[in-house]
This record gives structure tokens, C-alpha cells and sequence, in this order.
DNA sequence: AATCATTATAGCACTTGTGCTATAATTTGT
DNA sequence: ACAAATTATAGCACAAGTGCTATAATGATT
């Protein structure tokens, strides 16, 4: 490991895509006019989690995803219509 | 913890939806006419991952899906045509 | 400006996803 | 039936996701 090397935790995943799912996200969770807090709440998921996602802190695992997805009751493909761009670094 | 716990690693997310999505992937796959080991080749994942995946031992993280939806070349929304049931356990 | 609501960070413990390597099981083709 | 290809398991080490709790930062309302 180099002294160069960040130690805050790096962001290795895709960011593209978790960028715009974070978008998508607050899109949604905003339409139906939830805070984070709610949705954590109804979601069984934690409000610091949410928060997370939303800033692309972390890569979250696709139960996240469906837990929030049912919570919001929104289908998948529209949670996910959204484009990868090919070639991405990771 | 209770005597009864399992200690093979337990299922303990959101299986219906896995599920779903594993199928979903070997369908598109095999369209592809890819192999495991290929598409965890160009996907720059392990093989024994797509495996877990495909037989939902693991709960990936989106960026795992990602990068696999960037090497099938096929959108999210077609990934994710699939319909979670509400009320899921998990 | 001050208060309240909402969102964002942070650290810790614990669980779990992932890569790596090897091997077993299954499927396919001859 | 045999061999080769493909898929499935397994164990280990390490990285990272998640819950929990608390606090800071930002935004909104009066």
C-alpha cells in the first residue's frame, strides 16, 4: 500500500451508476413525498443507510434496492430506467 | 444466539427477488451464449461469483449487477422486468 | 435570528460480499 | 462410457455493507 493512498473509504464501485441511482431515488422518494426517515422507517432499513445511498457513500447490496423498491411501490425497471454508459472504469 | 441457528451462511435477505433476478440473468446469458467463466471474464468478476449469484447463495451488490449488465449489454429496466411481490419477509 | 425538520457524517461492531484457489458435481458431446 | 466443458461448492482472507448511536450540517418556517 502507498502513502499516497487514501484511507477515507475509496469509492471503487460505479459511480456512474450509482450516481444516478441515488438520483432516481431521491426522485422518487421526493414524488411521493417521504423523508428519509420514513422510508428507513417502512423499509426496515436504517436512516443512515438511506442517507448513504442517496450521497453514493456506499454500493449498496440489490436487497437494499428491493426493500426500498416495495417500500416505494415502484416496479424495478423503473427505479432502473436509467442508462449505463458501456466502458466504465469499473 | 439460539442452539437452532443455522451456520452455513443463512438467507437472511430478500430471497423471492434473488431469485427472480438469478433466473433472469442465465436467461439472458444463454441468449448471449456466454458461459459463466466468460462473462465473469469480461465482466472483470470471479467466476465462482456469477455462480453464487446464479444460484442465489449471495445477495451482490449493485455495482456487481452493473458491471454485468455492461458486459450482457442489455438495459437495467430489462434486467429488472420482473415484479417483486409486496409483503416480502425481508 | 431562532427553532424545528430534514439530511449528511462519523465511529464502532458485526455481518457479509468478493476474490482467490481448488475441487466436486453436472452437463454436453463423441 | 468416457472425456471435456460447464457449473456448483468450499474455505480462507480481506474489503465493504449495514445497523446503531450520536452529532453536525443544511434547509425551511415563523
Amino acid at each position: 500500500m502507498e502513502k499516497k493512498d487514501i484511507k477515507q473509504r475509496k469509492l471503487i464501485f460505479d459511480e456512474e451508476g450509482l450516481q444516478m441511482l441515488a438520483r432516481r431515488l431521491k426522485e422518487i422518494r421526493s414524488e411521493k413525498g417521504l423523508t428519509q426517515e420514513e422510508l428507513a422507517y417502512r423499509s426496515e432499513i436504517t436512516l443512515s443507510q438511506i442517507a448513504r445511498i442517496e450521497t453514493v457513500r456506499i454500493n449498496p447490496t440489490v436487497s437494499t434496492i428491493f426493500k426500498i423498491a416495495r417500500t416505494l411501490e415502484v416496479p424495478l425497471s423503473e427505479l432502473f430506467n436509467f442508462e449505463l454508459s458501456l466502458l466504465s472504469d469499473k
